[in-house]
DNA sequence: ACAGCGGATGTCAACGTTGACATATGTCAA
DNA sequence: TTGACATATGTCAACGTTGACATCCGCTGT
């Protein structure tokens, strides 16, 4: 027998002895179609195995695919795998499938994904932007009609919808709860100044909380790293200061769980810690970890919820959303300033 | 203006002055071509913002769409999202993409994504089966040349290629190791019974070390729990035993996570743990979490890999992929027995 | 001078499906 | 009886691209 071409509707047809457009009719229930002739198509379809082709159809009804592209920086990372999750199934609730890549956070993947999921005619294209792109080429896109939704990190060069977390409001919610509980010298472990969206977002919040409660700001209790070793040793240097902090306020997952490495390799239980986001075995920890809580499956539910509005023929000027943190109280945020 | 049509090549053809055909020749560096032609060709493409239409093309070319369809039970898992990640990259390096879908771990959805991969004729379909699910269905398409690759467990009722984790050797070597640290007596934490693949051979596993070593199998210490908080659960009433283990061995990352839960709890500091699969912050925990680690990134390599050489016409019979463990050896596992 | 050949381009059809329109048959009211 | 109308099906072309094959041109060698 060897490999068999798969059936087409005009097999089923010929198999039935009506026309493809028959067929055509009965599956997709378009039209009137007698009874038993609707029997007849369906029987075939199961005798030869018919499945029908998304592909051709996509290309005839739309010339638009299906499907909606995201881009992410990483998908083994739990927040963005979870932000993935949360759009795909309400995605394909809407009989749309997702197609993801990798851009590991460089522009270069990045671009040359939105390439491929253009030319692919995506119905929708959802980017998380990586730190150095730049989404100027998109407009064309836009003005197209073509719905884009950026996720985590807004557009750069473009306006367009997105949604976000709710970055300063949560790192400022975060580092009044360390001041509430008598900090007045709070370390800032973060990634690279600048460059990244919600780094500076989150700074600008730990500065605001600063400013409320008429702290001032210094610049030597701000240290970066950009993975979680180099976290671990930013917060060696901010406890190795003459006058060294008696909290820290991490920035990030990677930074969390550098300082809670340093932390505990340097047996300080005594350091006040607030980490942004969350870790899975954060209550594990010793003291078990507090933690300003993002919500990865909301941010992707709305997101999704975005873009099918678009598709439905919203044409209202582009939204930001933003994503409230929720404060989770461990132990780790609540040890008292030394008096 | 309004919503305007994306170009066509016949669009850049008339603007050129030449055919769709030489268009084509030109973008796809088929057939000779004048230098001039080719050089104003490109200019059109440029001007218009061409880009070709892959649907188009992948229908005409193949009736193949150039991507490969995945099925994962939660992206939010770092598990599947690290594998996901890892065959992401090395698909998209021989320009194809990848399409996934959720199966939250049912049947039912397992089995209405595959349909919508085969509608859509993806090149190759990649599969983790959640618990309950049958493959017979996939028969035809394997004779008919689709590779199909399954990954950490095996396929169900159909002979196929799989990539999965040294399950069996794995947990031996775990519990190897906390018998040569002295225990005699060690309490298996795990999933529900002969559900699940991994849990089934885990189970063996840790049979496998208690025998080799002459000890003996207590039904008693065997406990199951589905989540985190049942695991913590069923730790508890192993504790609470008459005469309970001295060791635990938890057969997977939920049960490791209920389990540390538990102890700390408890404020048992005294019994051993080793847990399979690795968490992010073991190392933080107290005493740092010892485990039998997997290798997610080189599963979804391996499993690409494999892929990409049936994608090559490799049509020897259907292969087992297994992949490597690795004892990380932190703390808790290496906790001495009572004597 | 002419066959032969390679380069450059064109023509046509097809991939599998469905929208627009046409046709055929039967039913019912005027 | 007729025509108006609904039901059931067919015909044709088109979506955007490319494979197979055809055509036209100029150059070479004899």
């Amino acid at each position: 027998m060897g490999a068999m071409r798969r059936p087409t509707m005009t097999d089923v047809a010929r198999e039935v002895g009506v026309t493809a457009k028959t067929v055509s009719r009965v599956l997709n229930d378009d039209g009137p179609v007698a009874v038993e002739t609707r029997e007849r198509v369906m029987a075939a379809v199961r005798k030869l195995g018919y499945q029908p082709n998304l592909m051709a159809r996509n290309m005839r009804v739309g010339a638009r695919d299906a499907a909606i592209g995201l881009v992410i920086p990483e998908m083994g990372n739990p927040f963005f795998g979870t932000v993935a999750g949360g759009i795909e199934s309400a995605v394909r609730a809407r009989g749309l499938t997702l197609i993801v890549g990798n851009s590991s956070e460089t522009a270069e993947l990045e671009q040359s994904l939105i390439t491929t999921f253009l030319a692919r005619r995506v119905s929708a294209l959802m980017v998380v932007p990586s730190a150095t792109s730049d989404h100027r080429e998109l407009r064309n896109e836009r003005v197209a009609g073509l719905p884009i939704v950026f996720l985590d990190r807004p557009a750069v060069g473009l306006t367009a919808d997105s949604v976000v977390s709710a970055n300063r409001e949560g790192a400022r919610a975060g580092v009044a709860h360390l001041i509430a509980h008598g900090h007045r010298r709070i370390g800032f472990v973060g990634d690279v100044p600048a460059a990244l969206y919600t780094r500076r977002e989150r700074f600008q919040g730990y500065r605001d909380a600063l400013e409320a409660a008429g702290l001032p700001f210094e610049r030597a209790l701000v240290e970066t790293g950009h993975d979680q070793e180099a976290a671990a040793r930013a917060t060696m240097r901010l406890l190795a200061l003459s006058d060294p902090p008696t909290a820290l306020f991490a920035a990030n997952n990677f930074a969390s769980m550098g300082a809670v490495v340093a932390l505990s390799r340097a047996g300080r239980k005594d350091v006040a810690l607030v980490g942004f986001d969350d870790l899975p075995l954060a209550e594990c920890l010793d003291p078990p970890l507090t933690v300003v809580a993002q919500d990865p499956a909301r941010m992707g539910a709305e997101a999704a919820e975005l873009v099918l509005s678009r598709l439905d023929g919203d044409r209202s000027k582009a939204r930001r959303a933003l994503v409230p943190t929720r404060l989770i109280v461990r132990g780790s945020g609540e040890l008292p300033a030394p008096r």
